[in-house]
DNA sequence: AGAGAAGCGTACGAAACCGTACGACTTCAA
DNA sequence: TTGAAGTCGTACGGTTTCGTACGCTTCTCT
């Protein structure tokens, strides 16, 4: 990789003598929908900083179920374990939208952490709102309705790839909620019929942004305040 | 304080010569119910390492309305924004039994972080540990069922204080857990007549801890091992 | 073109949980 | 002692969501 010009918020921002050592130990990558980032109770071989496309942090059941905690878009990075020196992760990271990524090996992850402050201290900060993120859905999950919280899924989707469409089946997004597929058909009909959206077989368009924000719940803005440091200056959406 | 003699199960993973460098700045303080140790949005004045109690971190909605993301206890401390570098907390850290605390200034927190970089390894890895426990709350809340909650809800605090009694009203377990008072009454009795509890004004016994195990969701033994590292190597509960 | 798969809309009874209300009992302070 | 506040058990209708099933449409592959 020769020019250092990532996408990447985290990376953009770094001071230009660390991102030029970072940048070395990257290597872009495809990300295809429903790829596996971390395995679920397997050890973290990468770090991966998302370029385009979001990834979808999810927890397995025993009885198989799954159900979105956490979402990573071209603001953030996968493998917060590796920060944090434990082993193995316990969430399990799959692609939810394609895009690109750049994917660092642990063992390089891992020194240039203890060589460059900055780079540590600015993962760590993220970390915190991620943190934050992943508190807000549990707290949603216990006392928000399922087109609320549909809404606010498709707030943060749309907050981290251009464009109003996304390619999405109701199956998919079922399982990220942890409701069943026919419960997003009611609610994105709801959402439809209010003007919010529109919907058809496996996509989904956010038409009117700000009526999606008033339809979903608080969480949407709580979360986003947390991550506002690292938004680019002058770029709001739409 | 003389002699570093901590309970604290993070303060006692620390090397010897770190400990005392820490101890000098720890100040122990009484834990009250109710007591609030981080405020929600506010300044992080302190980190707290639980030596005996249970502190709740709450999530509270633009209603009112309050629910458990994460609990604490002697295994670990109150804290994780001022090691992450954030200067504030979207989450509330209140006191749910009572106990004691040692409380470190946040800029002797920090100071003490960069000089041992033990100390901070210890913190961080906790860090991941808590983070593991919040987003199997957010799942849990998502699937499982008021009693299974409960039941799990119990056997984290019964891992965190001595005996199997605890002063706690129906009241403040439904909001812990989000939910209505009655339906505390409800799940709590389902659990005594299955002989798992017994409760009466004010107060939970945990009578049959297997059983309590067996009915809850598989979230509570999912978070259990990932603390298992910092347990005391002899000293299995009941 | 035809068959199969994938995706979606709808329906229905059942279950979980809610909001609320009320009465009984206990604790506590005046 | 007596009132007030706190705590708990119970009940009831209403809402949300579930589990499941079925049929329609669209896409894909041969």
């Amino acid at each position: 990789m020769s020019e250092a010009s990532p996408v990447n918020r985290l990376l953009r921002l770094l001071p230009p003598q660390d991102l030029q050592r970072v940048w070395f130990k990257l290597k872009r990558i495809t990300l295809v929908p429903k790829q596996v980032l971390l395995e679920q109770d397997a050890k973290v071989g990468n770090a991966f900083f998302i370029e385009s496309g979001t990834v979808s942090m999810l927890q397995t059941m025993d009885d198989g179920a799954r159900i979105e905690v956490g979402l990573v878009g071209p603001e953030g990075f996968v493998g917060i374990p590796l920060l944090l020196g434990e082993e193995t992760t316990a969430v399990e990271g799959m692609v939810q939208v394609e895009g690109e990524a750049l994917q660092m090996p642990a063992a390089a992850f891992q020194r240039l952490l203890s060589e460059l402050p900055a780079f540590a201290k600015l993962l760590l900060r993220y970390t915190g709102s991620f943190h934050v993120q992943v508190a807000q859905t549990a707290a949603c999950n216990g006392r928000h309705q399922v087109e609320q919280r549909l809404a606010r899924w498709l707030l943060m989707t749309h907050d981290r790839n251009p464009g109003d469409r996304f390619t999405m089946t109701q199956e998919f997004m079922s399982t990220l909620l942890g409701i069943r597929r026919p419960g997003v058909t009611v609610a994105i009909g709801a959402l439809q019929r209010a003007g919010l959206v529109e919907h058809s077989r496996g996509a989904v368009t956010v038409v009117d942004r700000a009526g999606l924000e008033a339809a979903s719940c608080e969480c949407y803005q709580v979360v986003k305040r947390r991550f506002a440091w690292l938004d680019p200056v002058n770029a709001p959406k739409s």
